[in-house]
DNA sequence: CCTTCCTTATGACATCTTGTCGCTTCCTAA
DNA sequence: TTAGGAAGCGACAAGATGTCATAAGGAAGG
């Protein structure tokens, strides 16, 4: 966590920094971001950063809690527009987070914080307790057009969605896939696991 | 690629750098690895290993190209033990990295390895061509079990598989999941990907 | 046996990073 | 006015990467 220090600063100051962060976070990965590039940016000291900040890993996870924190309510946003459906939901997180997400966070920075929430498989279902807004979004499903065999079930569901979702959205940040080929991609898929895969 | 010089080395030489660079990019990640530590462990002098391999990046794909013969190799010979069943493939796939693989990587390489080719998208299906092997591991998958709309769908079958036990298996190794709580999670999503989500 | 030429070995160095620490400056409350 | 805590600051130690000039080896040919 940022230091108290950090969060008295004037505004223009925090924001600055905050610029700076997201601009070098924005290229290459996170062990590539420099902090030497970032004090340069912002234009403060070295040792004002570490006051700020305990270390690189700590700088970023001011910005992966700002994105959660949107990427949380964009789904229950998403879940309600749908009436709960899983999988339209899916496709609304995708666009969100090739479109939207990218104004506000660079598709460089979005990248790697999706890359760090993959990385430790994050998920906004299953942290919700990290988030400020302690509703489930699990309630919002609508379970009635689900195959379930168990309330349990749908815990895999949202994993395998989850992963599939990633998994493509991280190509399209790579640059291995378009925007649009992407979603195509997606749906495929999607609609492959609503129908299953076996005869 | 390492350079030439690095294959004309004696045995013993180049076994123990190999040794090394094993031992080094098992802790932690990749970009953590240290050049320093590598040619201390080999016993080389520093000029050596930068004549040997352009850069870590270098010298790290030499042990991915190892991991991923072995792997195809055994993709491979499941395909055939099943008779093309893909889902028990998954499973012994599973297996094979959580157990066996990690005899002869040990397991915060295999972590590693699986993260680059996770990072990069690499697919042993679809990377056959960077493997000596010729022959497409596709054509080992019995479709005749597949609900398959059109051949096209055998590529997002495979997709989707793959990343749902690339999910899995890096929660193993990243011990988030025990091998075991790990193994019955694939069992039940691949038996969600059987039978499809949609009632 | 010596010279030539190509391959391999070697470690000092320039350059860049990170994280620390002691000192200065600012601001507020008494 | 002043005391004390909060914030600012940059030189520096420690350590990493990649380069380069030079040395050493060894095979082939005269």
């Amino acid at each position: 966590m940022p230091s108290k220090t950090f969060f008295n600063l004037k505004e223009e100051k925090r924001e600055r920094i905050e610029k700076a962060l997201i601009h070098e976070f924005s290229k290459g990965s996170f062990e590539q971001a420099s902090i030497t590039n970032i004090i340069n940016y912002a234009k403060i000291p070295r040792g004002s950063f570490y006051q700020y900040f305990e270390d690189k890993k700590d700088a970023v996870k001011y910005l992966i809690e700002k994105f959660m924190l949107m990427d949380y309510e964009k789904m229950r946003q998403s879940l309600e527009e749908t009436q709960g459906n899983i999988f339209e939901t899916a496709l609304k997180i995708y666009d969100y987070r090739t479109n939207e997400a990218v104004l506000n966070f660079d598709i460089g920075l979005a990248k790697n914080i999706l890359e760090e929430l993959r990385k430790n498989n994050i998920n906004v279902f299953e942290n919700k307790e990290n988030l400020k807004n302690k509703d489930s979004l699990t309630k919002l499903i609508d379970k009635a057009q689900l195959n379930l065999e168990t309330d349990n079930d749908l815990y895999y569901f949202i994993r395998i969605i989850t992963a599939i979702t990633r998994s493509v959205t991280m190509e399209v940040f790579s640059e291995r896939l378009s925007k649009e080929d992407g979603r195509k991609m997606l749906e495929k898929e999607l609609e492959i696991l609503k129908n299953g895969m076996k005869k």
